[in-house]
DNA sequence: TATGAATGAGTATTCATTCAT
DNA sequence: TATGAATGAATACTCATTCAT
């Protein structure tokens, strides 16, 4: 039992470590370039010895997207907890969430490449999917918490927090195309002002 | 010479014969599931014999963009000429542009996949990379065009249309992926409630 | 019939500008390196216009190969013909021979192409093989002629002919593989004290 | 440990067996025209297979030319520590070179084939070019040692071999080609001669 | 005589995955 | 748990050649 205990640990060490080297290749060749045969060199593996820690290419990217959307969710939450308003919380934890995916656009596009229809037979059906949805709105949480403490009503929580998400990530992506320059602008200058909008009509006071 | 002009109109119609093809592959297989052979055997062909239409897979892909993006400009263009005031003629146009990637989501996705760096080295270097700009922004004319009526300054427009662009891109995408549902809304009722804010502020008399 | 003859001057003009279209692609491309495509498009044809001129890219080949050699001979005969004593016109002759192909290395190529099994079923059989002996043989008989009138004796001119010709084919290609610099000589040199030691024997006196 | 040294010994005969079948494959296609796959086939693997053993065709190739190198040297290195003086040994070491070649046509073209510009930028560059000069003048090494015995001057030694191995190649060539015979005579006979005369300039009292 | 359009067979190479060891 | 070896299917692209016009 105890020694159970142990191999998963390891076991669990071992996975991350993988994780870990296939962030390092995303990095490097971008999404489509990235192989199992240069994962597992990258790991110090053979490429068989990835299907002992994960049942397929495509398992292996939906558990780097659930460590993705983990480490996400810290950063908004550590956003959130540094700030001392509701207004301050809003507009800290919204800009954590912008700078997560404009500081790793990689792991916007496994994000993309994954939610979308990416799915393919082998393992993560309909469960992990669902998965996915609901870490996607924990990190969303501390926004939608902020808002509501700023007077929005919980029913109008869901389409606020789809239509800020849904702007922010369409900002990134124009901004990691690079084609947001032939609009003389940037992701960063348009998100700021729109937040800045949202709390003057959220909190006028304010 | 009358020849010359009856033959290029019927490598015209092969070329489009062929896009159409591309378009119906893309449909069932998805833009990165499309291979050239799946493409010809849909038009009816040879691999071979695509490459008398088309110098290479990217310079087809280019292509069918174009295409896209000129039946884009074709409706937001028809809406916009339909229209009687400014504010209905912004309304009208972004809609109509919005409405146009709902309907078609596949040539999101093209977009996307070219806007990107999905370009090798194969012909279409720089000279096409600028000439999609040029064709995205000319299908964006018309809701600028429409926004300085009411009053925004030509400096401000930039900034202006590539938020809003990135915004209905960003719902787009959440639509596509079928996420939007999990938040209770629809990209459509979004994007509309944010083009009635849009004008109200533009154009608080209307 | 006049008319006959006028269009067999025009024809013989055309696969001339082919033969020279060929040329010039095989001294940039390489002879491996040559299609079809490129011969036609220098010579300003479409690949297929080239099938009424030749039989198949082996014929064409073929008939470069017959020019090739005609061109050869009419070296090797002007140095012949403007030495004045046999030496010296064994000396010119072979001196011509060997130039020739070091001043157009393709022209090797092209030969042991050809004169090897590169023929395959597609025409010049036989007869054609027949042909390009006859022609080699032609270009080396102002050697040969130069040698008997040395003292040579008849019966003796086939295996001097043929060992001169290898020992100058061997030395060609070792000197456009570029490998000869590292044996610290040169083709020219070699070839040059060569056939010094040749007329040495043949003509002590000289 | 031990395994490791088998897993090599199991791994190098493997590659020896992928070879011999690509020889094979060589002499019944001759060189332009063995396709990996065919060379796969007849080895009974799958073509991705042999990428498991050779990074790529032309890696492949090369081991066969180190390979054909190594036998050559074998051949002549036996010839000549079987000669009692150095006259025998120059004499037994040309000509052991000379049958390698004449026993072997293959060898002959997989040489010229690389040994010219066939190498393309996948590995094998500059490096192995040098390797593929190394063996080759190792192979003439006793052939030169054998004249120098013989009184031949350390710096007449490159071009000594570079005409020798010329004149030899160049005979081979024609050997293979079956145009010697139009000159009545043969490559062997050629050789042999040469050779007599050879030593009778080096070593008169002989 | 020439073209435009098309073919079919071919190329080397890469991929995720499997299985005996 | 991991490997080495192998697979089979896929990839974009090129070639000499043909044929109706």
């Amino acid at each position: 039992m105890k020694g159970d205990k142990r191999k998963q640990a390891v076991d669990a060490l071992k996975r991350d470590l993988i994780l870990q080297a296939a962030s390092r290749v995303f990095e490097t060749e971008g999404l489509e370039g990235a192989s199992l045969r240069a994962i597992a060199a990258e790991a110090g593996y053979t490429p068989a010895a990835l299907y002992f820690h994960f049942a397929s290419k495509e398992a292996l990217y939906a558990a780097l997207l659930d460590r993705s959307l983990a480490a996400l969710k810290g950063e908004v939450d550590t956003a959130a907890a540094e700030a001392s308003t509701p207004a301050d919380r809003l507009l800290a934890s919204a800009l954590a969430f912008y700078r997560f995916y404009a500081d790793n656009p990689r792991d916007l596009d496994l994000g993309f490449y994954l939610f979308r229809g990416g799915m393919k037979p082998r393992g993560l059906g309909e469960d992990h999917d669902q998965a996915l949805n609901r870490a996607l709105m924990a990190a969303l949480d501390p926004i939608g918490e902020a808002a509501e403490s700023l007077g929005l009503t919980a029913s109008a929580r869901g389409p606020f927090l789809a239509d800020l998400f849904a702007h922010m990530t369409g900002l990134l992506l124009l901004e990691h195309t690079g084609r947001i320059r032939m609009f003389g602008t940037s992701g960063k200058a348009l998100i700021t002002s729109h937040l800045e909008q949202l709390l003057a009509k959220l909190a006028p006071a304010h």
